[in-house]
RNA sequence: GGGGGGAUGCCCGAGCGGCCAAAGGGAGCAGACUGUAAAUCUGCCGGCGUACGCCUUCGAAGGUUCGAAUCCUUCUCCCCCCA
């Protein structure tokens, strides 16, 4: 893996990050494909969306189907018919979504599958074994991931224990190889909830490591805005500057911008997709809720101009008519159109750094883009 | 012609003397969602008022009762069985 800066505007950059699958301009947004698939898109239609890289998850994979098919299949590359990038989260997200079904120690997590309840160990080498037969081009180490609001204690013990299991996956990482021929990067994980002390240390120390890409973990998990910001401020000030810099599980379209302004190169988010399945769709005018009244003898494209599946063939009052009659095609049509958005939305962000303009585009667009619209 | 059953809010449907503006669905109207246990969850849903509340409702009319969607009488309409 490889990464070069391009243009810098203030803080916000643009690089070109490339892997054995190809290279992807940042700042860049990951679909997030939990178990193999970005729901109800295929992976060529994602593609020509405009994606340069996807996500999954090493819980859910490891669950289903299991890393036994998934090593017969070639990896998860083949299995998905995906042959761009691919990042693969650990498991750590679990760690705070599924906390009822979890138990946690310093040798790792105890799940109860939500599946069937049958109790499966991840500890941060289990982790690594699980991303080598999945074979994702980056690998994301098991970590301990807080909610909000959490003590200071508590913060500093999870981010203490997410660095010395750290430690222990790149041992199992570098005791490894890759099983399909094509190299893997694992990328650290700096935790510190919101506390100042607990991320200026965590990055200081995750600096030290001088590794080629970091992600900034613990972030939007239920914090003020404010607070979101802070955390990335205090991070990307200490990692190295000319690294890439993840924020997992960022964001909405205005938190997507406002990390890239402090210096953010990639994300992955749910929203977009999810949000899509239930009817808020994106448009550079605002949100929309398309089971709306509001919409319903509307024969205007959700947004004009858009080149996505819905927005260049239907009208804002068909999609409503599917959502209402709860018909599939609404589910993909939305997702379709949610993830063209964000994927134009990174793109004149791109063209906004190179051209110098970025701050003064992202304080006339942030405003708008996540509020609602009714026109 | 004889016998029996039923009519409840936009729809379906509980209730069968007070705790009933009336369960529960559905439809409708909104909202939430940030490394996906999520095609999910939440709120509103007779009228007026932010709220305590007030007003008008349970086929129609009349009656019994302190009090009726619930009991009685008549009427209207629907369904089933027998002839």
């Amino acid at each position: 893996m490889t990464f070069e800066l391009k243009h810098r505007d203030d803080r916000a950059r643009t690089g070109t990050l490339t892997t054995d699958h190809g290279s992807i301009e940042t700042p860049a947004f990951m679909a997030v494909g939990t178990v193999g698939t970005v729901k109800g898109i295929e992976a060529r239609e994602l593609a020509g969306y405009g994606a340069q890289i996807c996500l999954s998850n090493a819980y859910h994979l490891y669950l289903r189907p299991g890393t036994a098919v998934l090593e017969e299949m070639g990896g998860l590359h083949k299995f998905m018919a995906w042959d761009k990038p691919i990042l693969v989260d650990s498991g750590g997200f679990q760690v705070l979504s599924l906390a009822q079904i979890r138990t946690i120690n310093e040798d790792g997590v105890e799940f109860r599958s939500h599946i069937d309840g049958s109790p499966h160990l991840f500890t941060p080498e289990t982790v690594v074994d699980i991303q080598r037969s999945i074979g994702p081009d980056f690998a994301m180490p098991l970590d301990e991931l807080v909610g909000w609001p959490v003590t200071h204690e508590q913060a500093d013990h999870a981010a203490e224990r997410t660095w010395r299991w750290l430690q222990r996956a790149l041992d199992r990482f570098a005791a490894t190889e890759p099983l399909y021929g094509h190299e893997q990067t694992l990328v650290p994980i700096v935790q510190g909830s919101f506390f100042e002390d607990l991320r200026k240390r965590e990055a200081e120390r995750y600096a030290g490591l001088n590794h080629p890409i970091y992600a900034i973990g613990g972030l939007a998990v239920g914090e003020e805005t404010g607070k979101t910001q802070e955390a990335i401020d205090w991070t990307t000030a200490i990692l190295p500057d000319d690294r890439p810099r993840y924020a997992m599980g960022v964001g909405t379209p205005d938190d997507l911008l406002d990390a890239i302004s402090r210096g953010v190169d990639l994300f992955d988010c749910v929203v977009p997709t999810r949000n899509g399945r239930r009817a808020s769709l994106y448009t550079f005018h605002g949100r929309m809720n398309l089971r709306n009244a509001q919409w319903a003898a509307d024969p205007r494209p959700v947004e004009d101009g858009c080149p996505c599946p819905l927005c260049s063939q239907y009208s804002r009052a068909y999609l409503r008519h599917l959502f209402i009659a709860g018909e599939l095609l609404a589910m993909k049509l939305a997702t379709a159109h949610n993830l063209t958005f964000y994927y134009r939305l990174l793109e004149r962000a791109r063209t906004e750094i190179r051209e110098g303009t970025f701050n003064s585009w992202l304080a006339e667009t942030s405003q708008i883009i996540s509020n609602p619209m009714d026109r």
